[in-house]
DNA sequence: GTATTCATTGTTGTATACATCAATGTGCTC
DNA sequence: GAGCACATTGATGTATACAACAATGAATAC
């Protein structure tokens, strides 16, 4: 990092530590403690810090503190029912178009046969499982939607990235993505947000239960 | 208002104004003229422009100026389509639950017989409309989904309150609520969907329509 | 010992001065 | 007259001092 990061910087460094889980949930930080720690002033902290807030990444309480955003089961399960909402309605506008090139070079890159998958259940698993559903969504072309999906990732990768058991659910993941893109090639709307509808509950259960703990 | 309004009292008042159209799109504002205006200094003012930037009601060009954004057809569409899926997602939040009394209460504040629709085709009626959907997204339970639509309203209020022309619309109006009330009550989902979805695109075509002009 | 008052401390909120840099216009070179 | 160098202007970006106030703990009254 630069010696003298800028707000901007400030703001990225902050949001990757709160959604990385590297800074306690519920915990306390100051203003103080941010311009010491990235060696510049309060005024560019201040701004990243209102920026959290607006975004929901933590709370400023006037006069006493910046309290980083606690999760709660419920919360991300209401996360993940919008997730369902504004994944399918991706879906939706890819079956209007007619951009099969992008669709099918997706699923070529999830094809159970031809993937190699060797990526093992680590972080590039999870970050490429990620990268499928923001695929799709750009494939979708609704810029709006795509920034809405960004946003309600940001709230549960989280507890998102917490769960991923076993080998199993990993060839379950390879066969479920190139599924759904079969059936968006095939125009098959009802059929594909079923799968997709099912395939994001998986993740649900599993962040409600890795949650309890 | 007050004689030195705060950061969050000029974040209200600019954001107040750019939604209702107050402040021309596209225009630019400098921090010293709204600190003039409100007569404070330009740091409140940082902390309300900032946070409209991150909330997408304007841009900040670093040593240039806020533009305030700019209203474009494609894209208000396009925070139609989000808005149908969500919406659709409340109906269906609903159905899980067991809430009769809330939703009867709000289909007899929509019955057409006895509701007195005198309220003209003004600001009345328009606030009433929205109203109405944010009432059913209450009723749905779920804070998350809530707040997301209200930021899509809140992206779109300017071009949906320009519409509104003829007295059949608004007697349609009163309808097409008082039909999606009358068949969440009856749990019938799909129709329900159907209904809302073909009642939110009336309002997506008129507002294509306006934007032309 | 208990409750109340009040000074102290620490935090965010605001004002102000200065730094940085894009845009603009002006004068010089040719 | 055309084009380039450069000072000027004005905008946001940052640092710093001070103001306002919640929380804490100590001193005091009883």
């Amino acid at each position: 990092m630069d010696k003298r990061p800028n707000a901007q910087q400030i703001y990225d460094a902050l949001r990757g530590m709160i959604i990385e889980l590297q800074v306690m949930p519920g915990s306390r930080v100051t203003e103080n403690q941010l311009a010491d720690y990235f060696e510049v002033s309060r005024t560019p902290v201040r701004a990243a810090l209102q920026r959290l807030e607006s975004e929901g990444f933590l709370s400023i309480k006037p006069k006493q503190g910046c309290f980083i955003r606690a999760i709660d089961i419920l919360t991300i399960s209401h996360y993940y029912d919008v997730r369902v909402a504004l994944e399918n309605s991706v879906l939706e506008e890819i079956c209007k178009l007619q951009d099969q090139q992008s669709l099918q070079a997706l699923a070529q890159r999830w094809n159970p046969e031809t993937a190699l998958y060797g990526l093992d259940v680590s972080d590039e698993l999870k970050a490429a499982e990620e990268a499928f559903h923001q695929d799709l969504a750009l494939i979708g072309q609704n810029p709006v939607l795509v920034h809405y999906i960004e946003d309600v990732n940001d709230h549960i990768r989280a507890v998102r990235r917490l769960g991923w058991p076993n080998s199993k659910s990993v060839t379950d993941t390879y066969e479920e993505h190139y599924r759904i893109c079969q059936l968006l090639l095939a125009r098959d709307l009802k059929q594909a947000q079923s799968e997709m509808t099912n395939h994001i509950r998986k993740s649900q259960d599993q962040a409600s239960r890795v949650t309890l703990h």
